[in-house]
DNA sequence: CTAGAGGCCTGCCCGC
DNA sequence: TGCGGGCAGGCCTCTA
């Protein structure tokens, strides 16, 4: 579910509610998600909330002891609530705090995460990622570097982690279009002004989303409970058999790595 | 090293 | 109406 715009929907809208509160009790009602849920979050029970960050589709929240830290997965969104709402099928972690309120982790697929780190020490699932896609280092220079010589794909060149961070199979596509790039180019073979251009629409995209509140396709939603409207911007994704908003030739799909993909084949030729 | 496939889970949608 | 199959926004791990 979730790509890099959600996760920070997600941030910006937990962040008002959890600053400066003190943790007054963790209630895990699951043992596993995509990993075992280490009992050792129990440490920030009465530490006050410092700052609440966002590292890929990682979000994290920083105490003077410790840090927990969140993957949504496929499926995963956070709500704040009431302390006294009881909780519903697959709400497996509560953060309680001092306000009466309760950050409130609801995953049905469990592809998600919780995990804790000291004061001081990154995890392991952090330690290997690429740079920010909304950062400056993120870069025509840094990306050209990367693919020179390289046989993969574009679209699976820019979903890995090791390249750039966040961007997910919905707006992989889309950058794809708006970058008038064929998903399936080989990275070695773009140009220069190509690459260019794919940084630049990756981090439009993104960007755009972010204001937007996310993608919601069938069950993101911000916070507060409403829909990400992104939805209504997306140029190819979920769009097969119909007409390209463009040049109204019929958008394609089909699976490259395992997911599935969508391109305007006159948009975005391919040329060799 | 890389690419490709499998796996983790549940819910939902489709076709029979 | 019920049931089986396929599919889903992520990403780690294993194999060749």
């Amino acid at each position: 579910m979730p790509e890099l715009p959600e996760v920070e929907t997600s941030r910006l809208g937990i962040t008002p509610h959890l600053q400066g509160q003190t943790i007054k009790a963790i209630t895990i009602r699951t043992e596993k998600l995509r990993w075992p849920i280490p009992q050792e979050l129990q440490k920030l029970v009465g530490q006050r909330i410092q700052s609440i960050r966002r590292r890929a589709k990682y979000l994290m929240i920083d105490t003077p002891e410790g840090t927990a830290i969140i993957h949504l997965g496929m499926s995963g969104s956070l709500r704040i609530l009431d302390e006294a709402i009881p909780p519903a099928k697959h709400d497996h972690v509560d953060l309680v705090l001092d306000s009466g309120k309760l950050l409130r982790y609801n995953d049905p697929r469990k592809f998600g995460a919780w995990l804790y780190s000291e004061v001081g020490v990154s995890h392991d699932v952090l330690t290997k990622l690429g740079p920010e896609p909304l950062t400056d280092v993120f870069n025509t220079k840094y990306l050209a570097e990367k693919a020179k010589n390289k046989k993969a794909v574009v679209k699976q060149f820019i979903m890995n982690n090791v390249v750039v961070v966040g961007v997910g199979n919905i707006y992989a596509s889309e950058s794809l279009f708006m970058a008038k790039i064929h998903p399936k180019t080989p990275v070695g073979t773009l140009t220069l002004a190509q690459i260019e251009r794919l940084v630049s629409e990756i981090k439009k995209v993104l960007e755009t989303a972010i204001k937007q509140g996310g993608t919601t396709l069938k069950d993101f939603n911000q916070v507060d409970g409403k829909p990400g409207y992104f939805a209504q911007e997306l140029h190819v994704y979920g769009r097969a058999g119909k007409e390209c908003l463009i040049c109204h030739l019929l958008i394609q799909e089909e699976k490259i790595g395992q997911r599935n993909t969508f391109w305007c084949e006159n948009c975005q030729p391919f040329d060799l």
